[in-house]
DNA sequence: GTCTATACGATGATAGAC
DNA sequence: GTCTATCATCGTATAGAC
């Protein structure tokens, strides 16, 4: 088998294992069971159940960041071109977009969005750190971008405001196919699209709001 | 020993525990060694692992909802008795409030919100779905609140809102003290109080967005 | 009724031979 | 890279003391 084969096989059994049964859930017989490798390939390959977890984040949290900087940088960049502020809806959407339609992705996708969610929620953990660490430089060039796109509003408020929104944004993409939903709340199609629009206007609207 | 008080001293325990470390990161010979009680005591008053930590969640949830409920009533009737709408951010902090301000009830209340962070992030927990069982009927109300003072909005519209509302609140409440925050955007002082307000501004805004 | 000491079967982690 | 023997720890059950 190739290396890279078999890497590869853990950090999906991994990813799909965590995100269903956490990281003290799920033990290395399951993954390697799972990825049909022998037990000992883990720490072969990765050293630690600990840096397993690790590669598994890196492998999808750097590609995504890279994603959204570049399009926040876009807006920002053309918005100073034309030398007036963002648009406030338009630096929103450049940081949620990647991270819907990178939800739509593929099974694995969602297997890492539960997996961050779960992160986020322990304290102890390993991936919160790695998590929060691999984010920070994105959320810090937002945070620019919506200062200014909004130089009325102390940016003290927009760092928080920013935070309320993270909030929304990762229960929404955590709890989507998980909430009761009565029928008549569902939207009647292509659900997941209207729901980010409605999303996109709640934030944008609260961002925005006077003090 | 008073029978009471060990039962107790095992539940404050086990919310400590099952907050800091998980459902499955924790043993049961964990608690009952902080809680300075037998291995059997837990066995024996709770039946399981797993009905104890629905014990633990119903032991706060329950005059929590309690109290939620009440508010929510009051600004409704209120409202009705003077023939008008209810007021929107009068309705959201009757729900967001009690929440806030069982958050400052004691070090046991903010292992509490911890655990219902995790519960809520975990897909397969039973802690999940007692909690949301449990709740469902206080949004249910909440939902109707807000149906009354917002008839120009889509109930379908506001039921999403109100699940972005539910994750700024979650997201902040657990994070409060845990996220990395530059000593330029803390509030000068009572800062919880001031986020609050924060919140509050940014939820009532979006929810009276236009669609 | 309440608590304790102890045991059981299952399962996970790990080290060392190959 | 793989296999296996060994050990620790888990949740739970039970018998009996107070």
């Amino acid at each position: 088998m190739e290396p890279k084969e078999t890497k590869n096989r853990i950090l999906d059994a991994a990813e799909h294992l965590f995100a269903e049964k956490g990281y003290h859930g799920t033990s290395l017989r399951m993954i390697t069971t799972e990825a049909t490798v022998n037990l000992a390939a883990v720490n072969y390959h990765f050293g630690s159940k600990e840096s397993l977890i690790e590669a598994v984040i890196e492998r999808r949290l750097l590609p995504l960041n890279q994603l959204r900087t570049k399009q926040l940088k876009a807006v920002r960049d053309e918005a100073r071109r034309n030398d007036r502020a963002p648009d406030v809806r338009q630096t929103l959407a450049a940081f949620i977009e990647p991270t819907l339609s990178f939800r739509n992705s593929g099974p694995g996708a969602q297997d890492f969005i539960a997996l961050v969610a779960r992160a986020l929620a322990d304290p102890n953990d390993t991936a919160r750190s790695v998590f929060i660490n691999r984010i920070k430089p994105v959320l810090d060039l937002l945070h620019q971008c919506l200062a200014e796109a909004l130089p009325q509003i102390d940016p003290q408020t927009i760092f928080w405001r920013l935070h309320f929104m993270i909030g929304s944004l990762t229960h929404i993409m955590h709890n989507l196919d998980k909430l009761p939903i009565p029928t008549e709340m569902m939207p009647t199609d292509n659900s997941f699209q209207e729901i980010t629009e409605m999303l996109l206007t709640f934030i944008t609207t609260g961002m925005e709001a006077p003090q």
